[in-house]
DNA sequence: ATGAAAGCGCTAACAA
DNA sequence: TTGTTAGCGCTTTCAT
């Protein structure tokens, strides 16, 4: 069932021992260029490509990572992907994009490899699972951890400064003059260790502001789609004093939102201002655009896969870290109106 | 570098001879009952889970089977991927996600196998390839074909009948009384043999009702972004005369659209109806929500796994299909109000 | 019904 | 600098 070209065809074809090809593609020790040339001929003539079957049964590692997020069609997850995929292709490596679908169990099988053996690391961008979840995990292929959630875990973890965003988002909405400032997109489960960040940050801007926690004013969503954004909003529109300005959990909820508040007959952002978080494309070409906390995607894609890799290769010995990437406050209609 | 259990640990453990144990894990030839048990035994007691990079290197297979689309950030692509990664699943494959960019040479090297020695076969999305790249590829991993292009070349195929979609989606813009109809989204590029199919189902449409073409209302695009569907709107809303209706190459350019619509001052649906195509979640929370052709996903996604690992296992040893997959309209706000 | 052994393609230890 | 070879874990042919 041979059914591609091997090490052992190009010797022969060059006239080359197999160790001398196999130290031509990977440089393991050093090759007299005479050779190489020879041999570099050789392969691109009949089209060689290492099996990676191969050399994983021989050096336990498969060249693959798995970078593993919550939904596909949540663009800045998507986003983030595009980054790892791209950055892992530069060092070589393929990555495997799973998707855990916020589900509990889905995570736990992750973490506990259910994918084991065919990947050489995990990056898991966690939603249900707890600080003990984490620590319980037996696998010892290499963990990163990307997202909101900081457990205080013994692996690398890549994420911006959520408390610090969420204070600068509720604080922009706060200097617009608005009081009554919702919250979009609280956790209902018990499994997170810290509280909520996102929340924490909102909290602590509403107190520097002089403003009162008015726990009315946050909405517990199941998920964290554009639906539970329209569904948030609903239950806040029907308050007896409605909110002036909101501030959601992710630019999908702020979306859901705003098509919420159009619903009621009210506008975006005279009567309800609205920020969101992520800064994904929807956002910039929705009515109104919408303000948001932009997060470098771009870096935390790298990030995480580089450190992935280098824990992989076994060359990173230092202790996990926890990795903050910056963020900044974008400003556009559904807060300042145009 | 041993990391896990072998079946020689077993064997050792059962005392019994490798083959029994691979016999008993695989079910290719008969065991005893009683060997059976002493085996089943062993296994779970050493929590034996089999090298797949050894079961490949074997049998010439990975279990990797590749997904490679346009863009991950395109809402579309993301849920075809997600049907996909479920259905490739519950075959027992692990499905790899890739992009292309919508670029010509990346698709290239998709095709001619880039990955050959990762994977099983190949699901191509293609942008730019032409049918003579096509039949041009050497690679003799099993390849089918999702999306608009169609090339008459001897693989597998899975749309839907984007002629009479587009043709539903004109009829629906005539059917509420405009008459100058635009089009969104027109490929620039020159590598698509069968002219592009949703042109064809405008002109059409156009035709059927007794409307004239006019190619001052076909914008071309150089993506198929929200970006290209602001730019190309803007272009149209110029013209003296500019169109009452717009049927768009997709969702986001349909969500560009209107956006550059809005910024116009003008109103959707009263001044400009508008109709997209894939009906991503993004059109049912804009605002205006969109009218669009909603194509069924979900069986994309598995018919196109489905057809793959058929021919990967080599039980479909039947013709190159090309299979249509339903699609119905969906009517909102940017045509009919509200 | 079961066992022994070859060999898939590769890397690395050992030799030269 | 280059060659030889063992062996990673598995499936499968040939023997028993």
């Amino acid at each position: 069932m041979p059914v591609g070209v091997s090490l052992k065809d190009i010797a022969k074809h060059a006239g080359v021992s197999l160790a001398t090809v196999s130290n031509v593609v990977n440089g393991y020790r050093p090759v007299g260029e005479e050779t190489r040339v020879r041999v570099q001929r050789a392969i691109d003539e009949l089209g060689y490509s290492p099996n990676l079957s191969a050399r994983h049964l021989r050096n336990g590692r498969t060249g693959i990572i798995a970078l593993a997020i919550p939904e596909l069609n949540n663009p800045y997850f998507a986003e983030v992907a595009g980054a790892a995929i791209r950055e892992a292709g530069t060092h070589g490596y393929t990555l495997l994009l799973d998707y855990t679908d916020s589900d509990r169990q889905k995570e736990l099988l992750l973490i506990e490899g259910i994918r084991e053996r065919v990947i050489d690391g995990l990056i898991l961008s966690p939603v249900q699972l707890g600080r003990a979840d984490v620590l319980a995990r037996r696998s010892d292929k290499p963990l990163v951890l990307i997202g909101e959630s900081v457990y205080d875990v013994p692996h690398d973890h890549i994420a911006i400064d959520n408390v610090a965003a969420s204070h600068v988002a509720v604080q922009h909405l706060v200097s617009l003059g608005r009081h009554r400032i919702a919250f979009i997109g609280a956790h209902p489960d018990v499994h997170r260790q810290p509280a909520h960040l996102r929340l924490r940050g909102y909290q602590e801007a509403l107190s520097s502001a002089g403003l009162s926690f008015d726990p009315a004013l946050v909405a517990v969503t199941a998920q964290f789609g554009r639906q539970d954004g329209l569904t948030g909003m609903r239950e806040l529109l029907k308050l007896s004093e409605p909110p002036e300005a909101v501030f959601a959990y992710n630019d999908l909820i702020a979306i859901g939102a705003i098509r919420a508040i159009h619903e009621a007959n009210l506008r975006v952002p005279q009567d309800v201002a609205v920020i969101g978080f992520d800064d994904i494309e929807d956002g910039r070409f929705a009515t109104p655009s919408l303000t948001t906390i932009s997060p470098d995607k771009e870096s935390i894609g790298q990030l995480a896969v580089r450190s992935l890799i280098a824990r992989v290769e076994g060359k990173h010995v230092s202790e996990p870290a926890d990795i903050q990437t910056p963020f900044r406050l974008v400003t556009r209609e559904s807060t300042i109106g145009r």
